[in-house]
DNA sequence: GCCAACGTTGGC
DNA sequence: GCCAACGTTGGC
């Protein structure tokens, strides 16, 4: 099993808007970056679990847990004109774009923040906390996963 | 709202 | 294949 970090913008889709999806199931769709995409499409397996971060908001941070509940298929979205993440060159017979479906686990019970997770030096080769790193979802280590737990 | 950092695009 | 221009991310 693999641990994950996962952002998404609280006004776009937060931990509660997971949290109100039925069987607290999301299909996460969007993602439109070369080396998340590999992560998508190639490393994650069902049941692997995931921490659920709030980017671009007040208070960046880890606000809940959730595991993959679908592991990488095509990202339909990318064939939709409609859809904000339309995108053209992605042929439905070789899919560009993946996704995964994301089911929530639990809320913290508490928003671990990014400046807390910045004072850990356990926590210091994260992509997260390294400056300038704009990864939506990056893989966490099991002694990171650890360390972060431990801080709720 | 600002802007640094980074990824992508496209002319050459 | 280089690299400048441009768009996006995301903390602050």
């Amino acid at each position: 099993m693999n641990y994950w970090l996962m952002k998404s913008e609280p006004d776009v889709f937060g931990i509660d808007h997971l949290a109100g999806r039925p069987k607290h199931t999301e299909q996460w769709d969007g993602v439109r970056n070369y080396q998340a995409r590999n992560m998508l499409r190639d490393q994650m397996q069902v049941g692997d679990q995931l921490f659920f971060y709030h980017s671009n908001c007040k208070e960046p941070g880890i606000v809940g847990i959730a595991e993959i509940a679908r592991a990488g298929y095509p990202d339909h979205t990318a064939w939709d004109p409609e859809s904000k993440y339309y995108d053209p060159k992605s042929d439905p017979a070789a899919p560009r774009w993946y996704m995964v479906d994301v089911r929530l686990v639990r809320k913290l019970r508490r928003n671990i923040t990014l400046e807390e997770l910045k004072q850990r030096p356990e926590l210091a080769d994260m992509p997260l906390v390294r400056r300038g790193n704009r990864l939506s979802v990056m893989p966490v280590s099991p002694q990171e996963w650890e360390a972060i737990l431990a801080l709720e």
